[in-house]
DNA sequence: ATCAATGTAGAGCACTGCTCTCGTTCTGGT
DNA sequence: ACCAGAACGAGAGCAGTGCTCTACATTGAT
């Protein structure tokens, strides 16, 4: 620590850079999407060359993979946040409305998420505790108990006890329900429920509703 | 009908030609996804100069739309042809299993359908009716009576009757099935079961058998 | 003081969607 | 039968893209 003031590590200085990258791709990904994120707009926007931004990702898939797990957490955070209820089924509940309520705030990085995967892309590794991370308030919240018909897929995914404490088979149902939630938010953000479902309010509470029913939560 | 062979007039070559790209279109999508549609490309295939394609599309996005509603009729053609069986129970079974073997075969399409939308797109109201006729099979096998926890939701959606002759609270209750296996289906394409239940074979079974339950089909 | 790592700048490549202009070819109305 | 006008293809061109390569500057460790 000899240096005092604005005088900064060259590491410090690419951390900062990096982190400056990373804010302004977020909010033109925020702005107009994913496929509308351009290395050259947010070198500009940092104060770039746009050669200069692939020393820091070394390509513009690589850019979008850390603004992926960016989103991951901070969806992840936002489920963490809800209070936890004592009421299993309150909890639940407030879970899923928190998930909806977060996906309307920032549509396109839960696209970013959970829409069309890029075209060559295979889903690294990393982003798997990060998903899990995710799902894990809605286990935590409506495994409570096996539900019956899912004793094939908890078999599957047995290692699934190890890591979150949870049933098997309860958990496998949640799984379920929460593909269903995010269907029924991907439906909304698409527009697919003009016309029929839309505003999309009482629909998804009806479903939350039977949810806390079919996974036997009071 | 004066001419005969390869004579033909202008209306005709004209269809031909948009098929033709169409097609061309089609192909390159399946293989590499919506995102890699090239209009050069595409052109190039057809054996047009680039700028001669703006003839029939005047710009990408009206090509890709042409071709969404495309792959709606396709999807929608598919669910139509799935045996109707007695039992309602059946019926649901298999038109959700081939919704999804349907995605699985052509997934991108697939997220054509389902997937992110595009940038500044607003969904054409054209789509609506293709979109309800890939509800109607599901409507039909699974909306026979009212699903208790869906009447708000069937008051605000009451021109269902009117169209499909199906209880409201019924239909409803459907549309949110009918999205928990678009997500379900959807978390399977972008990989998102890795770790947990893929292959999902098993938990699409059971989500499946689930519905048959929860819709009070026999 | 030296030297390799790290960074920036800038030119350049191949590609994209799209526009404009130019000739040609066909069509409908008189 | 004619001819204006629409329809169409060819080609050049523009502004933008992701990414690479080379040349030069700065920094940190030795």
């Amino acid at each position: 620590m000899w240096h005092t003031g604005a005088v900064v590590s060259r590491a410090e200085a690419r951390e900062r850079t990096t982190a400056r990258i990373l804010e302004a791709a977020r909010v033109q990904i925020a702005e107009s999407g994913a496929s509308a994120l351009s290395t050259r707009a947010v070198a500009r926007e940092v104060g770039l060359v746009s050669s200069a931004l692939f020393r820091y990702f070394p390509t513009r898939d690589a850019l979008l993979t850390a603004l992926i797990a960016e989103s991951y957490r901070r969806l992840g955070d936002t489920l963490d946040a809800v209070p936890r209820h004592r009421s299993p089924a309150r909890r639940w509940t407030a879970t899923a409305l928190a998930l909806r309520a977060w996906a309307r705030e920032h549509p396109h990085e839960f696209q970013l998420i959970y829409g069309t995967p890029v075209p060559g892309y295979a889903a690294p590794p990393d982003t798997v505790p990060l998903a899990a991370a995710v799902a894990r308030p809605f286990l935590e919240a409506g495994a409570r108990e096996p539900v019956a018909g899912f004793e094939k897929v908890a078999a599957q995914m047995s290692e699934l006890r190890e890591v979150f404490d949870v049933d098997p088979a309860g958990g496998a149902a949640v799984l379920a329900e929460l593909a269903a939630l995010l269907g029924a938010i991907t439906l909304e953000l698409g527009g697919h429920f003009v016309g029929t479902a839309d505003p999309a309010d009482e629909l998804y509470a009806a479903l939350v509703a039977r949810q806390v029913r079919t996974l036997g939560l009071r």
